[in-house]
Order: structure tokens, then C-alpha cells, then sequence
DNA sequence: GAGGTTAACGTATAAAATACGCTATGTCTG
DNA sequence: CAGACATAGCGTATTTTATACGTTAACCTC
């Protein structure tokens, strides 16, 4: 973000977990830090410090909207990140205070995790204006500061997440998919594997999943229904979960 | 937490919800904020401001040691709260200020929340020396700042996490406990009723539930067999949960 | 020793999870 | 254009888990 460095808090940050999906794999939006002044490229989350009169949640927000132009998509607080090294690298501590204009000494950083629509996000702008490009997660191996840390925090709150709450899986999915699509997302996320039968016998007591009068085309194979997602019906059919583990 | 003003970074708090229960209620400890300068009591969760070098997760650890006395209690961060008017009321403002010695202008508090086996806790010392008592949370309606939102966060974590994670029920009972105990704080926490007959069926699954050669005593009914929690055996036994909800 | 109260065990039924057989419908290849 | 192939989509049988509720047991109080 841009602002006078007098403004930001020289002690507290936002950093976004962004998961996209591809239809086969879970992607990571991550930012390109090289700059004139460093000559290592290494890859971080998107994050800022914050404004002074700023709201974390809605400057989270803002973050993310500056960055992919999209408003209103889902944003969720992940954990802070408070260990009173993590920014005592050298380069990472002289990259901030270039970057911000402020002197710093120790920032607490409250990370989120955000869910977002692969294909409504504008690659080209995201690459020109901020050098962000869709990763493979699995293909990361380390991230600048500590944020595979946060990355991998991020990854354990969706799979606990995706538990009770079929809506991330469509948060990430496109408008129309097929059942295929909404099995492979749930195995990329949790890493299990799951019987195909059984799996789409299970969605199929869903009723907020809506099949359309269309199908795959292009394929090798038999074309799958494609359906959409019915929010209204699946707030108002959802039935309370009662249990527990022993 | 007691030290000189300066060290205090003054716009970082850490704040605990302090669960217990007293094989009926569930319970939290809470601060009686009444001062000399003040006249109006008003009640508030244990917390602190953070000194600038110190870990947060590692600081409300503190925190909860100095108020009960007690260490390696079960302890995990909850929320971190950052409205920019969280401390815009005045008397919030100044009580802080005179209590630091410190300027504020903005505090984002991050909530963490811990369970204390209640007979565990030295309740005359933590009254006199931090005027901190254990009330039934469902007395509470009310809390200083935004202490009562925080307050209602920690028990939405609670009951999120006992659906996977029976240890915390185990980590507020006292060492030797009945199976009625067990039903108590489940249904204190979840707010929902269990069949005694099936619920203690499925306790009878758990294999890290041990038996003792103990009865309750003085009690106008049958009483019941005392049990004990094998911790060892619980991390053993435990089975993955592989399952998701549509 | 009768009555009250909760523990503890048991049985019957419904619902959900799991395992796996089989057919259908498209594309691709020779 | 026939046959290979790959995934979609439907079905059945079995096991496991949840739910509902009947019954006896062991302690207290009066």
C-alpha cells in the first residue's frame, strides 16, 4: 500500500494466505520480491503494514483488493504471528524499512487466509502491477521471513475448515463444475483419496448442488453434468451437525 | 505485568479467557478492575500489554503463570482483535495509561484461551493478589472494552474444538472423574443433551479412558466407578479422522 | 425397608459409511 | 468406422455407527 511511512505502524502487519484452484491442483498467490535494491529473488505472501487508524480485518481487505481488484471474496483471520525474531534477518528488516519509509524493530503480523476463483482473478494485472503469480503449493519449498510458516498454518486451517464446511470447496470452484471437480478439490486439499461412487453418492443427498442443462465438452471421455451452487438452499437445508469425536 | 513503562510496546496486548469447570458449570476467571482511581467496578479478562522483546504466544503464557501461579497450562491463541476504535472510550483509554505509565492510541489484543482443572488453582491467592475470581460464564453479560466479544469467541473455539479434540474436556476435569462428569462438560460446552445410556456407550469405545478401583462416595444414588485419562494411550489409540460433511 | 436417584448393562432399529460390480457415453486411433 | 480407452453414472451388499428406549443395580434418606 501506498502512504506516508508516518502513518504505518511500525509494529503491526497483514499477511494473506491466497489459495486458488485449477481444477486439479491447489495454487498459491505469491509475490516476487525482487527489486532493484535486492538482487535475491525470493517469494512472499502479499501483506503490508498497517495504517495507524486502520481496522486489521478491513485492511486486510484492502491489501487483497489492491492486489487482485477483487472485493468482497472470502477473507478469514488465520493467526498471529508474534515470535520477537521474525524479522530479525538483516536484508528481510532492511527490505521493510526501505519499502515503508519507518524504522522497525519487532512487527507482529496477523495473518489471513483468503479463498478465491481462479479465473475471476486478472493474472496479466496481478503480474505487472505487483509481480504475483498463481504457484503450485506443493511446489513451494520456503518462502521469505516466516512465512512458509504462515503458509503452512494456512494450509491446516483449510483442511480442518473444509471438515464441516463444503462452502470453501465452492469458493474455490468455478461458476459451473462437475462433481469430479468438487471430489478433486477436496482430495488436493486433504491429501486423502476418496471412492469416486461413494463420493458423488454423498453429493448427492446435497441439495444445494443444482445440475444445469449442460456438459463437458472436449473431453476424451463421457462429458459430466456440469452444476452451480445454490447458496440460499444450502444455508437454509443445511441440518445442525451433532456430534463428536470420542 | 509489572515493569517500567518504556518497555511496553503500546500498541500490542495479549488478553486470556480463562476456562474451568466445577463438574456442574462451566466457568472463567475473570479480573475485578476496581481501583482507587476508579469508582465503577466492572469486570475484565486477564491480559496485559506486551514488552517489546517478548515472544505473544510465549507472553500470555506469563500472563496466566503470574495471575494462578500455574505453568504448562493448556494455553492457544484464539483471535487477534484489531478494531481501530477498540480503546476509544475514554476511561478504557486512561485506565490503561495510568496502569503502563505508557501513551496509547490504538491496542490490537490478541485473545488467547485456556482450560485449568479448577481444583488445580489457588483461589484465595488469585483473589487477593489480583482481586481474580471464577464466575459462571453463563452469568456474564457484560465485560470491560470489547471483552465480551472476546469472551464469546473463546467458547465458539471451544465448542468447535471439542467435536474433534476430547483432551480439552479432560484438560478442565479433575484427575480422577465419572463418566457422568465427562457427559456434564460436554453438554455445558455443546449446549446440547446426550442419552446417558449412548453417550457412555461411545465413551466406552475410548480406549484411553482407565478405569479405577474407586468409587464416588456420599452421594444418594448408585455411585458411579471413578476413571482417569491416559494421555499416552489417547495418542496411540486415536484414530485419523477421515470424514467430511456435505 | 420403602422410595428416590443415578449408574450400568442390554436390545432393537435406523442411518451412514464402505466396498465394489457394472453399464453409459464421449474421444481417440488404426 | 470399429474397437480401445477413460471417466461418468447407477446399483447392491455389508459393515459400522447412531439413536431410541427397557431394565436392573447400588447407594442415600427418611
Amino acid at each position: 500500500m501506498s502512504d506516508s511511512g508516518t502513518h504505518y505502524n511500525p509494529s503491526i502487519s497483514v499477511d494473506c494466505v491466497v489459495f486458488g484452484f485449477d481444477s486439479r491442483n491447489l495454487k498459491i498467490l505469491l509475490i516476487d520480491q525482487n527489486s532493484p535494491s535486492s538482487n535475491n529473488s525470493k517469494l512472499k505472501l502479499p501483506g503490508s503494514l498497517v495504517l495507524k487508524n486502520r481496522d486489521l480485518d478491513e485492511y486486510a481487505g484492502l491489501v487483497l483488493m489492491e492486489l487482485t481488484g477483487l472485493d468482497n471474496v472470502f477473507l478469514r483471520q488465520l493467526y498471529t504471528f508474534g515470535s520477537a525474531d521474525r524479522v530479525s534477518r538483516k536484508q528481510d528488516r532492511e527490505w521493510i524499512e526501505s519499502t515503508y519509509s519507518v524504522s522497525i524493530r519487532r512487527i507482529v503480523s496477523t495473518a489471513y487466509y483468503s479463498l478465491i476463483k481462479i479465473d475471476h482473478s486478472n493474472e496479466e494485472l496481478m503480474e505487472r502491477s505487483h509481480n504475483a503469480r498463481w504457484y503450485d503449493v506443493s511446489s513451494i519449498k520456503t518462502l521469505a521471513l516466516d512465512h512458509y510458516k504462515i503458509m503452512q498454518k494456512g494450509l491446516e486451517v483449510l483442511r480442518q475448515e473444509l471438515r464441516f464446511n463444503p462452502i470453501i470447496g465452492f469458493e474455490l470452484l468455478p461458476e459451473k463444475f462437475s462433481l469430479r471437480d468438487v471430489q478433486n478439490i477436496y482430495e488436493a486439499i486433504t491429501g486423502n483419496k476418496y471412492d469416486n461412487r461413494n463420493f458423488r453418492k454423498k453429493l448427492g443427498q446435497a441439495k444445494y448442488l443444482i445440475p444445469l442443462n449442460e456438459k463437458q465438452k472436449g473431453v476424451a471421455h463421457k462429458p459430466a453434468i456440469l452444476y452451480r451452487f445454490d447458496k440460499e438452499k444450502y444455508f437454509n437445508t443445511r441440518k445442525e451437525i451433532n456430534l463428536f469425536y470420542i
